[in-house]
DNA sequence: TCAATTTATGTTATAGTATAACATTCCATA
DNA sequence: TATGGAATGTTATACTATAACATAAATTGA
């Protein structure tokens, strides 16, 4: 099923994650880790109401909606997880450690969500919104297609 | 409020919805042309539960949601009104005659939302996905911030 | 140390967005 | 004018998100 160790990004993910925290002194609570951890252990966005649930799989009982929202506010806040706008979702953040406009490549067949950079593309967005007298706070840029593994199957 | 004269937009922009529709042998029903009217008559992007509510304000009854989500989703098909992911939102689409990837510029004080179009960034887009064998379906490209108008204020 | 304060989480209720499923009406055309 | 398809109506419900208030846990300062 996965075509590498996603284990191991999943930790190496966490790792960075408490590093983060730790420096800029914000709290990563054992809710909010279990949280960020449930985001990681899917290639694909998750939706709100699927953390629920696995949450409540862990122990014995369910939790409330507020509970994962606050959670994913605070972990969205410091760029170690992004929303997926045209999914109502969320993925871990690639490179939490110094925060950017994400760009995503989403597949439409797997659901995977993969972080990408086209070099310059968010500076020229800024630039052209400016010489319309703009000034820009955030990019939302999320493109919809197939995969390459996805296209070979 | 209204720096312009709207109404003329709005009624510039019906016309144009009807050659399209006719163009196309899809047919403008009267619900539909008068969703999209709803659609025109606001700058900043409308949400389908507040159309509902212009609908029933006109006659005397209440319509239902599927009567609006039906109407938007063949004006959307039909490239005559965009959705704004990141509002859940709608606007009538400035160009419907090409079909294309809109981009838009949201106020985050006015709430107006512009279409705007960075020459060659679409394809700059689906050819660095190309790159890493990912093909392109479609594109969201939502950019947040302060207008020029309200920047000045 | 302990009271005061802040921060985080729990809990209940509800708001906001969207669609499924089936019924009815309208309309083009054979 | 019968009929088949498209559009709309209707009812119910699913899914997404937040408000408001209660409790608990951690931090700070006297």
């Amino acid at each position: 099923m996965e075509r590498h160790n996603h284990n191991k990004c999943v930790s190496t993910a966490m790792g960075a994650a408490e590093r983060v925290c730790e420096r800029r002194a914000v709290k990563l609570t054992p809710l909010r880790r279990r949280i960020l951890e449930l985001v990681w252990r899917s290639h694909a966005p998750v939706g709100a109401y699927e953390i629920l649930e696995h949450l409540a799989g862990d122990d014995g009982r369910r939790a409330a909606p507020p509970t994962v929202y606050r959670s994913l506010d605070f972990l969205i806040e410091q760029g170690l997880v992004h929303r997926i706008e045209t999914l109502n979702a969320f993925v871990g953040c690639a490179h939490p450690e110094s925060p950017h406009e994400a760009q995503y490549l989403i597949c439409e067949r797997c659901g995977d969500a993969v972080e990408f950079e086209i070099a310059g593309l968010s500076k020229k967005i800024t630039t052209a919104a400016a010489a319309q007298g703009f000034e820009v706070g955030g990019q939302t840029i999320e493109v919809r297609g197939h995969c390459q593994d996805c296209r070979a199957t």
